[in-house]
DNA sequence: CGGCATTATAGCACATGTGCTATAATTGAT
DNA sequence: ATCAATTATAGCACATGTGCTATAATGCCG
């Protein structure tokens, strides 16, 4: 049969980049003394999320990456202080 | 009837946050004498995508920051070198 | 004004981010 | 080794990001 295809119009998934940023946020958050459960509920988000985001399964949007910095009360660039991968 | 409710779980989409960052996107762009044209083919992101994203209706994703990051040749830093609102 | 480049909208299909809930795996302290 | 806290996985439903294509609106220069 013909399917089970994947469609060839290639999604943005930076694979490299988003291990960068997983790290960069696991580095802030616990110099910023959070562990992932207060961050999730501090910041409204869930804490599945947290935990995929800082274990690189997904690529979280704009939003989530605001909320987080504002809940870390860190500086939007901070969590951006890191060489982007290739 | 009962519907056409929204689920009432609040979804993240910062609106005032993703207007700042188009806003440093645009600067940006035009800084480094992009037209929305040019930075789409250049990156492979789509035309509507770069038009979407500088009028803030949409809240992209890391991966696609990541892309226009590269493409502009800037520091992924710059591009979140903004205040962000309340 | 006309024409060209640039930017903005729109609608579809598909892929995936997110919240929720539950469970498993890991770690740390004693 | 046990217990508690922390982190990681998983699956579902729903919302939405993205590519694609087309069209409209805007800007700009002659």
């Amino acid at each position: 049969m013909k399917s089970m295809q994947k469609s060839d119009r290639k999604l943005v998934f930076d694979q490299k980049g988003i291990e960068a940023f997983a790290e960069q946020l696991k580095k802030i958050r616990l110099k910023e003394g959070y562990t992932q459960s207060q961050l999730a509920f501090e910041s409204g988000l869930s804490l599945s999320q947290i935990a995929r985001i800082e274990t690189a399964r997904i690529n979280p949007t704009l939003s989530t990456v605001f909320t987080l910095a504002r809940t870390l009360d860190v500086p939007l660039m901070d969590l951006f202080d890191f060489e982007l991968p290739e």
